[in-house]
DNA sequence: ATTGACGTTTACGTAAACGTCAATATACTA
DNA sequence: TAGTATATTGACGTTTACGTAAACGTCAAT
């Protein structure tokens, strides 16, 4: 494993431009060391970035990101007040993630459910076509948000 | 509970601008019914409302939240092209949202080991404050993330 | 000496997701 | 009948997160 990188070996490796992560440090969520005018990212920088990167794919804005990077490095140095503000900010993206959390296993409920819809359908559909399966099977039970989407038709 | 609702009903209910859901209009997420000119949601249209802010809280973008909305309505009903094609589609969601739960445990985990420091380091501060109560407790076993970014420090 | 691959800064462009007016309509109330 | 509340449709502004192009430096290989 390497010790250092290039722009572009960081691009490469996690599908992003070097224009996108030359604006992460614009926006002071990287921080390169420099050979020149050259930007050296060391193993620490890499893993900043691939936390950022995990941020974006839950949809935070990359000032959030850049709040919770910070607590990284401060989250054992610094003053009473300091630590106790961190601590308290810790707490809140942790509730964020929670309801993150119930929001996809909702979400993941509600798919299921028309996937399931949808293979009885085909199923249905091919069953007829050459007519010779009988067509049965755990039909889904009516559960929430689905029904009542359906309900309402106009 | 109600039939129908006001723009700024629904508003007020999911607390969003009046703007945005005419916006979410405007992009074909919502489709109210009319009386003349005003808007009239009916309760399916509160439920399209609300999965799109569940959508919007897992930071998808509305286009995609668009087709997945519309996929509900099309979930039972079409030709067989057009229903494995939607099936297909229900399979990359729930890809992406496994995924995403993934992340979510990642940073689950590593937040609550900074938490964990500050704690320790606030215990620490405490205790030379008053000192008086021994610092012991189960101290916080290394890993991974956190680790690798805090040693390559400059 | 030139070509090519990589890097740099500066600057303008753009798509998404609204916010913020302004001008207008409609309905209820005093 | 005037006022207040709530609604409508434009139209322009704003923020975020980059894309894209220009103009230039550096180094190795041909």
């Amino acid at each position: 494993m390497q010790e250092t990188y290039s722009i572009s070996e960081l691009g490469k490796e996690f599908g992003i431009s070097t224009r996108a992560i030359r604006f992460y440090e614009d926006k002071q969520l990287l921080c390169p060391a420099r050979d020149g005018q050259r930007r050296i990212y060391s193993r620490a920088d890499r893993t900043r970035l691939k936390l950022l990167l995990r941020g974006k794919r839950l949809g935070w804005p990359l000032e959030e990101i850049k709040t919770v990077l910070d607590m990284y490095e401060s989250g054992d140095q610094g003053e009473l007040l300091q630590l106790e503000y961190t601590c308290r900010k810790i707490e809140e993206s942790m509730q964020q993630l929670r309801q993150q959390q119930k929001d996809i296993n909702a979400s993941l409920a509600d798919l299921r459910q028309i996937q399931d819809r949808c293979k009885t359908r085909i199923d249905r559909i091919t069953a007829a076509d050459d007519n010779s399966k009988p067509v049965a099977g755990p039909s889904s039970q009516p559960v929430s948000t689905l029904e009542e989407i359906h309900h309402a038709k106009r």
